[in-house]
Formats: C-alpha cells, sequence, structure tokens
DNA sequence: ACCTGAACACCGTTCAAGT
DNA sequence: ACCTGAACACCGTTCAAGT
C-alpha cells in the first residue's frame, strides 16, 4: 500500500515528538509505547521505524529535549540572581531545578528511569548536553571561587549537583520517609550548599 | 488441570523469590517478567498471582529483601569503624554503600526505576524499611554531635545519605560525564562528608 | 521511496473449568 | 483448595508487498 506522502519526513519526526511528548505528560513515561503514539498520529507504528531507530532511540530524543528545556532555565535562574552572594545563587538555582522537576514530573523522572542498554553506549551527542547542563553552575563556581584546575571546578559542581538532585529525586519518588514538612528539602539543600561554600572558602 | 501440592504456598514463595532473582541478578530487571519466573520453577504464570498480589507486588517484596540485604552490611561498617573520627566512620559507611551498589547492581537499580503506581501507595511495611536504612548514619550523628531536635538530626542524616547516594547513582547511571577518574566518587564524598562535619561542629 | 499490514515473539492479568 | 489453560488486551520490531 502506500507512499501517502502526507508528511515530510520532518513532519512526521514533529508529530511523534509531539504526540510522545503528550502521552508522558498525561500518562507517564511507563504509558509510553509505539503502537499508542502511532494511533495517535493516524499512521501504523512501522512509520515510527522509518524515522527512529527504535523505542529506545526516541527516548534519547525526547530527555535530550527536556534537557534542552532545562537550560535556558536554569542559566536564566544563575543570571537573575548574579549580584548575589554565590550561596544565594546557587540556592535560587537548586530552587529553579526543582520547580522544574514538579512542573515537568513525568519528563524528568523519565530521563532517570531510562537506562541505556549496553550495547548503545550513551551517544556524544547525548553526553554533550548533560556536560552543558553543568555550564551555569560551573559558572558561578569559576566567578567566586579559585580552583587548582578545571577538574576540580568541575568535579566541585558535578558533586553539588548530584546532591542537591539526590535529595529531590529520593523525596519525588517517596524513597525519603519521616520527611512531610514542606520546606524540608528547601532546608536540605540550603545547608547543603552553605556547607559546601565554607568548604571551598 | 491440577493441585499439584508439589510444593507448599511457602515453598513456592521460596521458589518464586530466588527464581526471580536470578533474572534480576543475570539480566536486569526489565528482563523479569511473570511468564519468565513461571517457566523457571515449572509453573504456569497464573499461579504467580496465587502467591503474588501482581508483579508489582513481588516487585515491592525483592525491593524489600534488598534493603534487608543492605541494612546489615551498613550497621557492621559503622561497628567495625567506631573508634574512629566521625567523618572517618561515615567514609567507611559510603564507601560500603558504594560496594554494596556495585556487587549488586541491578538489585541496587531496581530499586530506583521501580516507580509505585499512584493507587497503591508505598504500604507501611516497606516505608519501615527504608526508615531502618537511616538508623546507622542516624546513630553516628547522634554519638557525635548534638542536635536540638530528633528530627533534626534525622533530617541531617536524610540529607547526607541522599546526597551520597546522589553522585553513585547518577556516576553509575552514566549522567556524570567528564568524570572518569577512577577514585572521583571518592573524593567527591569524602569532601562532602568533611564540608557536612565542618558544618555540624 | 514510503507506508502498510501482517506476522513474530513476546507482555501482565484474569478466571472458568478441571482435579 | 489449588493449578491450569486459554483467553483478553496489549507490547516492540521487522519486512514483504503494494503504490
Amino acid at each position: 500500500m502506500a507512499r501517502r506522502s502526507d508528511h515530510t519526513r520532518e513532519e512526521l519526526k514533529e508529530l511523534i515528538l509531539t504526540s510522545a511528548s503528550k502521552i508522558i505528560e498525561k500518562e507517564g513515561f511507563s504509558a509510553l509505547t509505539a503502537r499508542k503514539i502511532a494511533a495517535d498520529i493516524g499512521y501504523t507504528p512501522g512509520t515510527l521505524y522509518n524515522v527512529f531507530q527504535s523505542m529506545d532511540g526516541l527516548t534519547l530524543v525526547l530527555n535530550g529535549i527536556t534537557l534542552e528545556k532545562l537550560l535556558p532555565v536554569l542559566a536564566n535562574s544563575k543570571d537573575s540572581n548574579k549580584d548575589k552572594a554565590p550561596e544565594e545563587i546557587m540556592k535560587a538555582m537548586a530552587r529553579t531545578y526543582r520547580d522544574f522537576a514538579i512542573n515537568n514530573r513525568e519528563r524528568w523522572l523519565m530521563m532517570f528511569k531510562h537506562e541505556i542498554s549496553d550495547e548503545a553506549e550513551i551517544p556524544e551527542w547525548f553526553r554533550g548536553k548533560i556536560a552543558l547542563l553543568f555550564q551555569p553552575l560551573e559558572d558561578v563556581l569559576k566567578n567566586h571561587f579559585s580552583f587548582k584546575t578545571d577538574a576540580e571546578r568541575q568535579i566541585a559542581a558535578r558533586s553539588l549537583w548530584a546532591s542537591i538532585h539526590g535529595i529531590y529525586f529520593l523525596h519525588e519518588t517517596g524513597k525519603l520517609p519521616l520527611l512531610d514538612g514542606k520546606d524540608v528539602c528547601e532546608n536540605m539543600t540550603d545547608a547543603l550548599i552553605d556547607n559546601c561554600v565554607k568548604g571551598l572558602r
């Protein structure tokens, strides 16, 4: 049968990504299936495989889009607080990250649920996007503290970032019981940042 | 059709859990299916549902077992370092946790990939097991530092724990690029613990 | 060249019917 | 009372065959 040519390859890609985003935001990552997307955009499952390698490949592209949404949000948070003390800038950034996580919950969770299958290593373009994510925090560290090497600054940024993320992630997935206070996470990340800054001085 | 009575309900439960553990350790959580377990123990899929509510319920039990394996390992690490300075005890515990994560990789990852479906909230017995997990670290804090309230000590323990976990987790899932040095994670958690202790003093 | 339709090899879960 | 077998409603992925 066909060669409908209702849409160009580019349009098809757009249709798929838009439909997938809709499904994820409404029903979560686990509800995202090739057949559901196909039905939604009026094609058959096979069509997806003309545009994306596999569901895994599509997932990676979707996670890349999430990272690209997050990046300017973080950079903006840094810039609009740039006259404050470094610990205050970083606290604001942590809150920005938390708000992003809450407002884009399913997309955010998806990034950490998805495990790259061993054979298909994480592609370079994706690693690059993650690396960019640390840039705003690295900038703050660069502007306010001195490090012997670039590597040391990168490590400090990643360490702080992973810590803040760890607190939000475990809290949001219900794995930090006895912590039902409303501002508990903020207090935790604030204390963490204060201690980190004290350690750097 | 039957009533084979080859095994008691208890034996069946044991068979299922043993088979499931085998599959997870060999092929990972994503390869764990009801049909595969059933075939492995020589029953039909339906039998699983006489013993466990659902695959979700089985997963929760398996995660509970993982937590129970981890608990004495952590407590032991604390006890066998009890004469050292608190920061050294906690560093040893962090390494113990990391070793457990590496030696039980698939089981460990499974705990964080599995999301409880909204309707079936995390059951109380499971929350209790998680809470116990923080006990060894809380003990160290209790023995060496003073807190205004129990809640504050609990928060400090969870905060430090979530941070250390965040670093290991992101690193192990390939989400901290540019960090290929062998001891980088240890340096990160060590610095974190030192800063935390400085902050508490 | 592009898309379909059908197939292959799977899923979790339920439940009537047998012993 | 316990287990099966079959069914239901799904999966991801591939690919010959049509236009």
